[in-house]
DNA sequence: AACATATATATGATATTTCGTATATTAAAA
DNA sequence: TTTTAATATACGAAATATCATATATATGTT
């Protein structure tokens, strides 16, 4: 048994933001997204987007690549199993919530951001 | 279909403080539990707890009941149900976050408070 | 009624978080 | 090698959360 990278509490903390409960839950169901996607998703300012993905990458709920001009971020799949859980269930019982912002995406799919 | 009785983002917010993250897996662990009881399992002041006791009681994951001087607070049995697995994941992922004040709540069960 | 006990709330001080703006970094393109 | 595009970070201001202390309320006891 290893110690478990990130505690209940700062995994929680990370979840109590608009933005990042947001970001986390779209890469969640999409595996990868890059910033560009983000910031057209949710409609924020770039740096807020970037400052709040580094506060999920900093407690290592989030891997970053990149890959040319691009930064994708994705979930760590050493994320310890109940969290992981977590995330599942948030994801996928909180449409209301993520509605718009899944919109956004699949239209911005269609754009020319990180293509 | 009801509108859920709190959105995820209050739902996280309330997990994201110590106080409230540690009384709530206790409450969810043994059912329910009295003030008193969450003061000693907790080592801390009656404000502090009381305060963040009424967090979780005003966004509804907390449910109280007075009976004679005590005030015992449960799990809102309404919670929707992605909430309530994710409260039994936490508590039961989390033993060595939760060790001491668990040591403390049985040593509290044999002496004098809310008997 | 006066008192004691358990709990809740108000208040102002302090700490923490979030934000917008400006700037830095990195990689590709011209 | 200058420029452009995508992303990250620094910094001070503003907003929010938390706290300790004092006080209020509610119940039971004498």
């Amino acid at each position: 048994m290893s110690t478990p990278i990130l505690s209940p509490l700062s995994f929680y903390k990370c979840l109590s933001d608009d933005t990042r409960l947001k970001a986390l839950m779209l890469i969640y169901l999409e595996k990868e997204l890059c910033v560009c996607d983000l910031i057209t998703a949710l409609e924020l300012s770039q740096p807020k987007v970037s400052r709040h993905l580094a506060d999920l990458r900093k407690c290592q709920i989030l891997l970053d690549e990149r890959r040319g001009k691009w930064v994708y971020y994705s979930v760590n799949p050493k994320l310890p199993e109940w969290a992981m859980k977590v995330l599942e269930l948030t994801a996928h019982n909180t449409e209301a919530y993520l509605n718009e912002h899944i919109t956004n995406l699949n239209m911005a799919k269609q754009s020319e951001c990180c293509s």
